[in-house]
RNA sequence: GGGCCGGUAGAUCAGUGGGAGAUCGCUACCUUGGCAUGGUAGAGGCCGCGGGUUCAAUUCCCGCCCGGUCCA
């Protein structure tokens, strides 16, 4: 990005000047004239571990420090959003402190809660997990402070020298020696937006970026600027997104050889003492080890096969070998790592994740099953629970939606799932390993891959139990590289909108007025055609109902006055504009036209929709306030409805809900619907608004329904009463952590219930008894039918045994031959052929019920049945084969027994002759 | 949402286009003064469900259900 971009009047007139670093040549501001290099490691090392640079903060203190600066500087202080970012469908977990306005606010859809504004936001980001307690300063988890400016060229709050300035002076609030403060020059593309950006270094490290987003690849209609090849367009909302590093202020403030002794000191002596290391946080020469390390750490990039290189590294500056300082840290970084995770586990399910083997559920578990792993290599006690908990009550159980006894059963449940895995995974490598150690082969790569990507067995694991089983295991060093480009193979493709190429068309229509949501229980109405091509049509007004919200749209008919009428087949809404799809091109331009919706449809849709809100309310009441909407689909016969819980729903649990969920309907209560202010209501109601969805817009259309609050767009019932019932037809288990419930309501819950009645009449009069003993009689025809099978096979088998004294073997050659036609079933022909050959003997036996049926069985060397039966069954125009010692076979021709009889007998007399 | 693995006796798992198996557990009996144990015999299977191919499917193909796992 061009260099005039970073010529502000802040740097000049605060007398800073632009400076080249002469290892990294990258351009920087500072107020230093002599200052050669940019300040960023690796460029310059760290040079705050035992010298802080700023006045000693706690973490609560740095945040306060922060926040209270900016609002005495004109900004709102604005509370944290969820780090499940569940109001964006790009991304699973809040990874800055920007995203919490991503897309509406930045794209000036919505307007910001307050701006200037103030956050310190908690961020996940799971990128560099393999570096999180080795680097001594990668965190899964931090909090990103902030404060953003959203202008306009209405509303022009504050640029880039303010934006400075402001960063500026609140370094100096703290203490910072502002002769060590750089402002490099680093230009920001990202998300698809671009904008000049500057860092804030100092004592070697990143503490703030100041991003000035003005670019996005979207057309905007100004002028593009060139980026790379890349044509850029100027933003209608320019935003001033600046992050400064929480942790690492702290960090910096109090010069501790990690950032996690800086940011978790509690944490880290509770973990150490309970994996037998506290004496080692004493130890003053283990201090210096670990400063060294770090600042080492924070030379290089540190991924994979790198530790060995920083190892070795550390060990040759400190003077001993590199396995005894691996043994003396390796067990402190998994502490590390574990103060860590479990404050991101504090997070994610603090704000309501819920594990699973799907999206934000699985990186939970990802991040949970990591934290078991380094428990069990330190030997430590299965107190997950507890320290997440405790990580829980520092940051403050207020700031979190989920109650702590759910998460300890959640986090028992992940235990004993683990467990479960582990023990599986461990039988299954064994077997493997023994079948490997007896080919005397090694375990190739293939199987570790299937092993981990079916399995869920890391190859170390592998390693370990094949050397016990005594085999060996080729594990190649890029094996997770491997593993990742093996997945990157499948590149998805984008589906098009199907209505990108109308779009101009439609907007040139303006916004339809919306007479579903006015008159809801209309189902005829008056308008003007717009505009109409194809097999769409365009309405000033339109009581259809578009698809929205997981509710179907309704259907129906529009009639001109000189009868040309057309079906509705389908409605979307495009922006504000109602776009109709329509049997036929009969409809133009100025048409007046009367609409007719399909009623029925619509009032089970409005019941199925009402009643979705409900069997939510309900959930909650019966499981737990924990419960959130994971995503629903109406329908005219029946809906669904998926909910986060963390445990299967039990058969009395949902019948309590259906119970509950009825009570609610029978209360007949009114349903409240208005159109308030976003933000007011986010405040008043918090994100749990958005069950179903975030709308875009400033105001959000607000459903009260017998104490359930969402933002949502559908139509419904104007009492809950009109429901009429609810029936919960039966729950399935989406994914880990989502269970669905599938229900009708209204008169499709009555037919559901009349069909069901109906199969179980007929299954009664099936067995001419009362619906009443239907379990007891249908158990007692199994059983039964069990018994009798049973018995009939003993019988056969009697039978068998005697029809092999009635058979009269003939002598050929030495051999007992027969050769019959028997009328048994086929495995009663072959355990009397059997029965025959155990003595050496060959018996052909034909079966002739519906079809022919072939049997040889044969104990003689010289005979082999299947060539045999082949023959025999191609007279009978079938075919057949088997083993040399039985085989079978089958034919269609019934009248050709006698004649496969004498030909059959006459290969058997060939072969032992021969 | 996609990929991959799996579903066979109460449990853990073999297995194969043609008679459904092993180990542990269970029951009875024998061995012993009694127990641990040892021995013998036996019970226990819609081979997940539904379709297709085939003379023949637990086995091959398709769909569904259930469980597991990796990745977006």
């Amino acid at each position: 990005m061009m260099e005039e971009e970073y010529q502000l009047e802040y740097f000049h007139s605060e007398g800073l000047t632009r400076n080249i670093c002469k290892k990294c040549k990258c351009a920087f501001w500072t107020r230093d004239p002599s200052r050669d290099i940019c300040g960023d490691a690796p460029c310059e090392p760290y040079q705050f571990i035992g010298n802080p640079l700023f006045v000693e903060h706690s973490v609560d203190e740095m945040r306060e420090a922060y926040l209270s600066f900016f609002e005495k500087k004109g900004h709102a202080r604005i509370e944290r959003y969820p780090v499940a970012a569940r109001w964006r469908d790009d991304i699973y977990l809040t990874i800055a402190s920007i995203a919490d306005f991503q897309p509406y606010v930045t794209s000036g859809v919505v307007p910001p809660p307050a701006n200037p504004l103030t956050i310190s936001q908690p961020c996940i980001r799971l990128n560099d997990l393999d570096s999180v307690g080795r680097s001594g300063r990668h965190l899964t988890t931090f909090e990103m402070m902030a404060h953003h400016a959203f202008n306009t060229d209405d509303n022009e709050i504050y640029w880039k020298d303010r934006t400075v300035e402001l960063c500026d002076e609140f370094l100096a609030t703290i203490g910072a020696d502002m002769d060590l403060v750089t402002y490099k020059e680093h230009p920001w593309i990202g998300g698809g937006n671009a904008g000049p950006s500057v860092e804030v270094l100092t004592g070697g490290l990143e503490v703030a970026t100041l991003v000035f987003m003005s670019l996005t690849r979207q057309k905007t209609g100004k002028q593009p600027v060139d980026l790379g090849g890349v044509p850029y367009y100027p933003m209608e909302t320019r935003v001033v997104d600046t992050g400064y590093g929480l942790e690492r202020f702290v960090w910096a403030s109090k010069g501790s050889p990690t950032i996690y002794d800086a940011v978790f000191p509690e944490m880290v002596t509770t973990v150490m003492e309970e994996a037998d290391l506290g004496d080692r946080i004493q130890d003053p020469d283990f201090i210096s080890i670990l400063g060294q390390n770090a600042r080492f750490a924070g030379l290089m990039d540190i991924s994979g096969q790198k530790i060995f290189e920083l190892r070795q590294e550390v060990a040759r500056q400190i003077g001993i070998p590199v396995d005894k300082l691996e043994k003396l840290i390796a067990p402190v970084e998994s502490v590390y790592a574990i103060v860590d995770h479990t404050r991101c586990l504090a997070y994610m399910l603090g704000d309501c994740i819920v594990p699973s083997n799907t999206k934000d559920g699985y990186l939970a578990r990802l991040v949970l099953r990591r934290t078991l792993r380094m428990m069990e290599d330190l030997k430590m006690d299965p107190i997950l629970g507890e320290l997440i908990e405790r990580q829980m009550q520092i940051i403050g159980l207020s700031h979190f939606d989920q109650q702590v006894p759910v998460v300890h059963e959640i986090v028992d449940r992940e235990i004993e799932k683990y467990r479960q895995t582990m023990e599986r995974g461990a039988r299954t490598v064994r077997r493997l390993a023994r079948s490997y150690r007896e080919k005397r082969e090694k375990i190739p790569v293939t199987e570790l891959v299937t092993l981990y990507d079916s399995h869920g067995i890391a190859p170390e694991m592998v390693r370990d139990l094949a050397q016990e089983e005594g085999a060996v295991v080729d594990f190649p060093d890029d094996f997770y590289s491997q593993i990742a480009d093996m997945h990157s193979e499948n590149e998805e493709e984008h589906a098009e909108d199907p209505y990108h190429a109308i779009l101009p068309r439609i907007a040139r229509c303006g916004p339809t007025k919306k007479l579903y949501y006015y008159s809801p229980c209309d189902t005829t109405f008056h308008a003007t055609v717009l505009d109409a091509f194809d097999e769409y049509v365009i309405l000033d007004q339109t009581l259809f109902y578009p698809e929205g919200g997981g509710q179907p749209a309704d259907t129906g008919s529009l009639v001109t006055p000189d009868n040309r009428t057309v079906q509705v087949a389908h409605v979307v809404k495009l922006g504000e504009t109602v776009l109709h799809t329509v049997s036929a091109p009969v409809l133009q331009k100025g048409d007046r036209v009367s609409g007719t919706i399909d009623k029925e449809r619509r009032f089970s849709l409005m019941q199925h929709h009402t009643a979705t809100h409900i069997l939510l309310r309900a959930s909650q009441e019966v499981l737990g306030p924990h419960i959130r909407q994971a995503g629903a689909q109406k329908g005219e016969e029946n809906s669904r409805i998926d909910i986060r819980h963390y445990t299967h729903i039990t058969k009395d649990e949902l019948y309590k809900i259906e119970c509950v969920a009825n009570n609610l309907v029978m209360e007949n209560t009114e349903t409240s619907i208005a159109w308030e202010d976003r933000a007011q209501a986010e405040k008043q109601y918090g994100f749990c608004l958005y069950q179903g969805g975030v709308p875009p817009g400033k105001e959000i259309r607000i459903v009260k329904v017998a104490g359930d609050i969402e933002a949502c767009a559908g139509t419904h019932c104007s009492r809950t009463g009109d429901i009429g019932t609810i029936r919960i037809i039966r729950v399935e288990h989406v994914q880990d952590g989502i269970e669905r419930l599938i229900f009708s309501a209204g008169m499709a819950a009555c037919r559901y219930i009349q069909q069901t009645e109906t199969l179980l009449e007929e299954t009664a009069n099936a067995f001419s008894v009362q619906t009443s003993v239907l379990p007891d009689t249908a158990t007692r025809f199994f059983s039964e039918w069990k018994e009798q099978k049973k018995e009939i096979e003993r019988l056969l088998k009697r039978i068998s045994e005697m029809e092999i004294s009635n058979l009269v073997p003939e002598d050929i050659n030495g051999t007992a031959v027969v050769v019959k036609q028997v009328d048994i079933g086929v495995s009663e022909l072959i355990s009397l052929a059997t029965g025959i050959s155990d003595k050496g003997g060959v018996a052909l036996l034909i079966s002739g019920r519906e079809t022919p049926r072939v049997v040889c069985a044969s104990g003689s060397v010289k005979v082999h049945a299947g060539t045999i039966v082949t023959d025999v069954c191609a007279v009978l125009s079938g075919k057949g084969g088997g083993k040399p010692t039985l085989a079978q076979g089958g034919g269609s021709d019934l009248t050709k027994i006698e004649e496969a009889l004498l030909i059959g007998k006459e290969r058997i007399n060939h072969v032992l002759h021969g």
